[in-house]
DNA sequence: TGAGAGATATATCTTTTAGATATAAAAAAG
DNA sequence: CTTTTTTATATCTAAAAGATATATCTCTCA
């Protein structure tokens, strides 16, 4: 058995707050969970139908105001039943790729030059999800007030905040590092 | 176009070092990236095979000291240049998934509590990461003096402790907020 | 000595994931 | 009224995770 496919849980997570299309599904996952998240919609379509075949999911009925045909999906019991089941299960490890660790881990193959032109855009990827969670965070205060995940949903950006300034001081620590190597040859 | 395949190039940068067979690569990079890397014999074995293909490794001849039938690999010419080249390349954007802050983004449909429970594995899990960097820190300044890597090596170290450090805290915050929400009910 | 336990080593398989691409209707712009 | 852009659904390929199968070698201890 390979791993857990939990894109059809986060699907019906967002199914139990109110009806969605596939594509406003891709679209709110995208704008909060998007700092640790990610869907396609090549998982999103072919999960609906699933979710759908196994009596988790039900097509909403009716015209669907307006829109390129779109076809809302709306949550049934059972649905609630394993989304719930799921968000009670213990997390996996938690894997992940760094490439630019990677190219750094391997920089003395082509010198400290390339190795600081990793770390500098790394700096500016982090710098500008930075300033995203910090939009994101705002927005939370504005918008949301009084809802009761709202507590929850500030924690997830909270922790965007916090990895992603730990990336921009290890930035600083790294360009001076490969600063001096640059400048002083080997003895560094 | 779907990705890049970085497997392929990371098996060439542990070959590029020494001679080694699916198995060592495999130990290798579970030690020296296992922090923020991974790479599974469903991988190594068919890249093995599709860069001996094409001439970027070739296999080593003779009997390989004793052990099972181990097969090593060595890198050629053309494979250190394609290395080089993948090494000065651009990493792509950061993609990543955890699930730990996916189930407190779904939290509200199972209390506080539970939210809890997952915090506190995630601390966990990321204490028992910072130790085994501390480790490692202390393993390469030991083993690998005068190394041309070591800078480099230390570096991504300093990484994980970096990060490993935000998570902590971050669970602290977490602890703090969902410790005051089962506490005081909806005002908190 | 030899039987079995455990480590070494290679190989393959399935499911999940990323993300590129194709297509077409609706809305907006000119 | 034509063109362009946005919305929306759908599919396809390649890559990654990680489970599993199998065989060999090494070491222990009966």
């Amino acid at each position: 058995m390979a791993r857990s496919n939990h894109s059809r849980f986060v699907i019906l997570g967002f199914l139990a707050d109110q009806p969605r299309s596939g594509y406003d599904i891709r679209k709110v996952v995208e704008a909060s969970l998007g700092n640790f998240w990610n869907e396609s919609f090549g998982q999103i379509y072919p999960a609906l139908k699933d979710l759908e075949a196994e009596g988790l999911v039900r097509k909403a009925e009716g015209p669907q105001a307006g829109r390129a045909q779109r076809q809302a999906y709306v949550i049934t019991g059972p649905g609630r039943e394993a989304l719930e089941k799921w968000v009670r299960t213990p997390a996996g490890p938690h894997a992940y790729r760094v490439e630019t660790l990677v190219k750094v881990f391997f920089a003395p193959l082509v010198g400290p030059r390339e190795a600081r032109a990793h770390v500098a855009r790394f700096r500016a990827e982090h710098g500008a999800l930075l300033e995203k969670y910090r939009t994101i965070g705002a927005h939370l205060d504005q918008d949301c007030t009084g809802q009761p995940g709202l507590p929850y949903w500030k924690l997830t950006v909270a922790c965007g905040l916090a990895v992603g300034n730990a990336y921009l001081e290890w930035c600083d620590e790294a360009e001076a590092v490969l600063a001096r190597l640059e400048a002083g040859g080997t003895h560094a």
